[in-house]
DNA sequence: GCGTGTCTTGCAAACCATTGCAAGTATCAA
DNA sequence: TTGATACTTGCAATGGTTTGCAAGACACGC
């Protein structure tokens, strides 16, 4: 049903190997018989069959990316920035998801590795040893995460937390949760660090680990009560989509907000301004990150000499409704 | 740097036939064969290359999925399910989004058709002659859409549509508005016919049609203002992201909620229930139809000469806070 | 010992597109 | 008219895998 070169030849009159050059080295072939082939690939709707191609060439235009949950919004503007970049290049991207299963991640790579020229792996969370034996199937740009020697992109996690703690620590909270994401998560590491080393700049500061917990709105239910529990009056949560289910867990524990509790969410999801109250958030430059992980791919994939630095973007505390002044003391 | 067939017959000392055999049809081996080429496949983390074996097979154990935009989470969700499925049956799901940009979906059409054993086309906003052309490079499944003779999966749009009306209907609403979305949209046609047929059973309604708006969230913000205008106690949209930005412009233009404008929604995402005041929302099983349609795709696939049958799954409005009677008369 | 049959295995063609090489044609100058 | 040159085009090999076919090995029966 798909026309092939074979197809297109037969109909111009002409043999493959002109077809495959009036469409990829067009000086190469007298302009009538370019016109030709043109008008018969026209006709029959043709397109090279870019696994054919991949076969010969080493490139099939096709990049691969693999994230953790497709439903998570971080992700999926993430997504959309690795799409418009690569389309802007004329590659088209292959996405995956692996359903928070650190092991679907090698599976995945080894099922695309063949069909892409170099994949994008988005918080991956293998251990190290098991992302570089991916790294030499491909070039492989690594997204929210930072291993030595492999090009990736990462945001300032540790400045973010930075920020967040201070507009807490300014409004006058003084003991403070850390709601953290999945132990295998890069993010997640950066992130409670940044929350441990938080006392030598704020004095006073007191600061209670929550533990790990389900990076989704379940997860931030559960830790809802965790902090109520714990006595703390404002929580940092390692992505908004926990930050949403804390916010939602503690009103429906009857608590007002932000009056009785600030929550902080991390990522700047769209949905953290729809909610009420608004969602204070750090916010991360999600489609740079896409774009600039596909930017980085596609260089690489174009000269495979160089070897690109890590790269880090910013993030910027928004400060919204879900914060306040903590409560007075009892 | 990713093994072969080949680099697995040269080190377990057979040809690339049996290399093949061994791990595809393995009785049609000696079994002491069998293991050395299993061993050498281990020891090599070889797998085929789906790309070449589809060449031969026409079988490449991908299935592609195309959706208007990953963003929004009812799309999400689908990818989910159609991807839960897909891994069930050991076939890998390629995702790419248009962006609702029509005339990108012939454009992946041609580019994923090569790749991929079969098609999802998810709320296609192409023309139906087009869409039969996409049908005939490979079998493809539609969803959120119907075209006589294609298999598909649809939910009860009419039925949705009415049980909202009936339910604003019942709360003393007469007066009613339908936000819609594009008009390129199999779902806004069905919708919107559904909501023109309603005055039928529902006596005394006074339906307004807003018009067609983006199905964003953007969307919804400016259908807001409209309904405002046009003077309806309630307003139904096209879908939750519609939903929750009018939601949001009518509480920001100081409108009491539910109190002085009832807002109904259609599809079902999970924020719906995490917003102030909860979304009401016409249900659909997300996840279902994903799974359904891939699960529809695969039998297909099987089963080439089977012609299945559009099915059609049920809705269910879930009454939440954002309906509630409408103001009293001036 | 020879013929028959069953297993097991390799050869080679096939899928589709690309590309080095060589053959063919046309052009032009001498 | 002949030779050299520049274009244009087709042949054939290539990539990784599958598969029909045939050849080889082996056992068995007579």
């Amino acid at each position: 049903m798909v026309a092939t070169a074979r197809d297109v030849a037969v109909l111009a009159g002409v043999s493959v190997s002109t077809v495959s050059r009036a469409l990829s080295r067009p000086d190469m072939v007298a302009p009538a018989t370019r016109q030709a082939v043109a008008k018969a690939a026209a006709q029959l709707d043709y397109r090279p069959n870019p696994a054919a191609r991949g076969l010969i060439t080493g490139r099939t235009g096709n990049i691969g990316l693999i994230l953790p949950d497709i439903e998570n919004p971080f992700f999926a503007s993430v997504i959309k920035g690795v799409q418009a970049q690569a389309r802007h290049r004329d590659y088209a991207a292959f996405i995956a998801d692996t359903d928070e299963d650190a092991s679907m991640e090698a599976e995945l790579v080894h099922h695309f590795a063949p069909q892409v020229d170099g994949l994008i792996l988005c918080s991956p969370r293998s251990p190290d040893p098991a992302i570089r034996d991916m790294a030499a199937l491909r070039p492989v740009i690594l997204l929210n995460r930072s291993i030595e020697g492999l090009p990736s992109i990462t945001i300032d996690n540790a400045d973010g937390v930075r920020q967040a703690l201070s507009h807490l620590w300014a409004l006058g909270h003084r003991r403070i949760g850390y709601a953290g994401g999945p132990a295998a998560s890069y993010s997640e590491l950066a992130r409670r660090e940044a929350f441990q080393a938080a006392h030598e700049a704020l004095p006073g500061l007191d600061r209670v680990d929550l533990g790990h917990f389900p990076p989704f709105h379940s997860g931030g239910l559960a830790a809802g009560d965790l902090a109520l529990a714990a006595g703390v009056t404002a929580v940092l949560a390692y992505n908004d989509l926990m930050a949403v289910g804390l916010l939602e867990r503690l009103r429906s524990r009857g608590l007002d907000l932000p009056g009785q509790m600030s929550v902080v969410g991390f990522d700047g999801i769209p949905i953290g301004a729809m909610l009420s109250p608004t969602l204070t958030t750090v916010q991360a430059p999600i489609l740079a990150l896409g774009r600039a992980a596909a930017g980085l791919l596609l260089t690489v994939l174009d000269q495979p000499q160089t070897a690109p630095s890590p790269h880090q973007l910013p993030v910027e505390l928004m400060v919204r409704g879900s914060t306040g002044e903590p409560p007075r003391r009892l």
